[in-house]
DNA sequence: GCTGGACTTGACGTCGGTGTCAAGGCCTAC
DNA sequence: GTAGGCCTTGACACCGACGTCAAGTCCAGC
């Protein structure tokens, strides 16, 4: 499988796909012509790092993943460094909900006084 | 006052200070020697903007809320654009607290599991 | 043999809010 | 007069995940 292919089979860029490998992703096999190639397992990988990505993983913490994936593990959260980074993120994404949450209340109560106090005369727009 | 001295009373930059006046969010005073100054009503403009920031407004979305300050409104929030930047604020809160909500159940979901099986279900999307 | 599409590497652009450096002007104290 | 602290403008660096352009290589089809 080519580049192009793998891309279009992952519903993503040749360059995501170019990046990924720079940053140690992605194996680099080469065809004889210097293309890349690629195989099952390539989009095994790939899909788990979109899959993380899209829900708020940073590339670098799809590694432990990726990593499980490629020592041979059926599934890329098999390993306890994978397992860590989801605990890591749980507590990060009940952290930005708490912090979403006040901020949520504050404008709740900010838009509450404003419609009581009425709007004034000659507001720029 | 001096960008130095206002800088130190809001407890930011005199960096960040530049950078607002260069996207016009504050005024361009200048003493006979060409130093910027400043007067409390600066302070004021400095304190909303650095407020709003913090609880993850935009730059640009201040701009409703500074000039309502500088149209001599005792408050920034006093005039419709910037209430309806509240609103819009509130909403795309709103929302992200919903994204992250789902997000979290996923992850717990997927830890439920690898802590019951060893092993996950697969890609998590 | 030629066209054109897919591939290669390399490098710069993006967005936001700064940090930081450079080179110089101003002002006060000693 | 000089040290040094604050000010000035200008410009580059940063983070992340790419987009995009450039110039050249490879290969299949006609």
């Amino acid at each position: 499988m080519r580049i192009g292919e793998l891309a279009a089979a992952t519903g993503t860029s040749t360059r995501s796909l170019r990046y990924y490998e720079e940053q140690g992703l992605l194996p680099t096999r080469r065809r004889a012509n210097g293309h890349r190639d690629y195989d099952e397992s390539d989009l095994r990988l790939v899909r788990e790092i979109r899959g993380l990505l899209s829900i708020g993983f940073g590339l670098a913490e799809t590694r432990p993943f990726v990593d499980c994936l490629r020592s041979g593990h059926a599934s890329g959260d098999a390993c306890p460094a994978a397992v860590a980074v989801y605990r890591r993120k749980l507590a990060e994404v009940e952290e930005c909900i708490e912090r979403l949450t006040s901020v949520r209340d504050h404008l709740r109560t900010q838009l509450d006084r404003t419609d009581a106090n009425g709007r004034g005369p000659g507001c720029p727009r």
